[in-house]
DNA sequence: CACAAACTTAGAGTCACTGCAATTTTGGTA
DNA sequence: TACCAAAATTGCAGTGACTCTAAGTTTGTG
């Protein structure tokens, strides 16, 4: 790696890195790009030329490729459902702690900033109808089912549903203080039961 | 009513059909405010007087109040459950060519102009998740549910999932130039279908 | 007819974002 | 080392949505 890649790479990092030290201590809404191109010396022309728009020096899309709903059903075990294998990964997530749900530490604060700001909350609901889309066009390939079948959107948007459920739960009760000790049974529970919904349905 | 009100509720209206007609003819985004405050004869400030954003000017806040999701849950049949409940909603409104689930004829333009403008796809996934909220809140007092319980919130995404999922779809053939007698027997099959998994799960 | 409240307006300003042309920096080459 | 072309950065001048304030103007009421 150059020279060159190595300073771009490091004057992207910085920025991004001033940015969301500046959000997090006075809220996205209230630092403008001027001053986060003041605060990492460069020009408001250059921030604009690393991150298309404003909310992305928050929630950068490179960070949103982890997790994709797509490996899910991919990498399912064989003889495995769609389903169960969702199950599986959301109970491993609350288990790891991981990031991909929304179950991390700081996913609470993460979600009061985004919450705080319309922009924000936008992008985010962006990114909830790319993941859908993507994992619907997994399921339609998997199945092999026609383009002239709702299933596979009807299916990715129920998946889908149930897991952002499950994550502003866990959001929930982070925000109202609560330790994680005392949320991840609840979680779980509450895990089993939508996912139960899912496979069984809703016939009652 | 006195003249004042009667005057308000012309300008109003002017102002919306006004802009309407500029959008239609050049589409949202090549449309600025000023040109709409211009064509109705009244101040930029007046415009936003009235619509808080511009996207308002489209997307009248007021139009969306039809079509409630919560009605179709107060207003069942004795017995019947959520779940059928929705399947007769939707099914009635492919019957009566309904404007509340995008089965209009107009529909088709009116989601073409809709994706064109980021701005107003925002704003359109901003009523879905209003909509999945107040389903959701009148689901957890229909059924008693604490607050401590994602089975609401499950279930409003899973129905509001599938009938997005049906919209897309009619509006899909349609913008194809299908006539609506040859999309109607395929919806109400994929409706049927979408309502069958919602009902015995996704087993499989 | 007067007066207050409501409505409208102009004007100035903020901020995200976009071009463009000029300038600097970098990587490779004579 | 000197030089050159491409890439990166910058300043500058816009545009357009939206806000705030202070000043009209219009309307309902006593």
């Amino acid at each position: 790696m150059g020279l060159r890649e190595r300073k771009k790479r490091e004057t992207r990092q910085r920025i991004a890195d001033v940015a969301m030290g500046l959000f997090a201590a006075r809220g996205f809404d209230d630092v403008t790009v001027a001053e986060v191109a003041r605060a990492a010396d460069v020009s408001v022309n250059t921030v604009f030329n690393y991150f298309p728009a404003k909310e992305d020096l928050f929630l950068d899309r490179r960070d949103w490729a982890e997790g994709r709903p797509e490996e899910v059903v991919r990498q399912r075990e064989p003889g495995e459902s769609v389903v169960r294998a969702f199950r599986r990964d959301v109970l491993d997530a609350i288990a790891t702690r991981s990031w991909r749900y929304g179950f991390n530490e700081g996913s609470d604060v993460f979600t009061g900033m985004v919450r705080e700001s319309p922009t924000l909350l936008a992008r985010v609901r962006e990114f909830h109808v790319e993941r859908e889309e993507a994992l619907a066009a997994a399921l339609a390939r998997e199945s092999g089912a026609g383009g002239d079948d709702v299933t596979p959107r009807v299916v990715a948007a129920q998946i889908l549903g149930a897991t952002r459920a499950l994550s502003d739960y866990a959001v929930r009760r982070m925000l109202a203080g609560e330790a994680w000790s005392s949320i991840e049974p609840a979680l779980k529970e509450q895990t089993e039961r939508a996912f139960d919904l899912l496979e069984h349905g809703l016939g009652g």
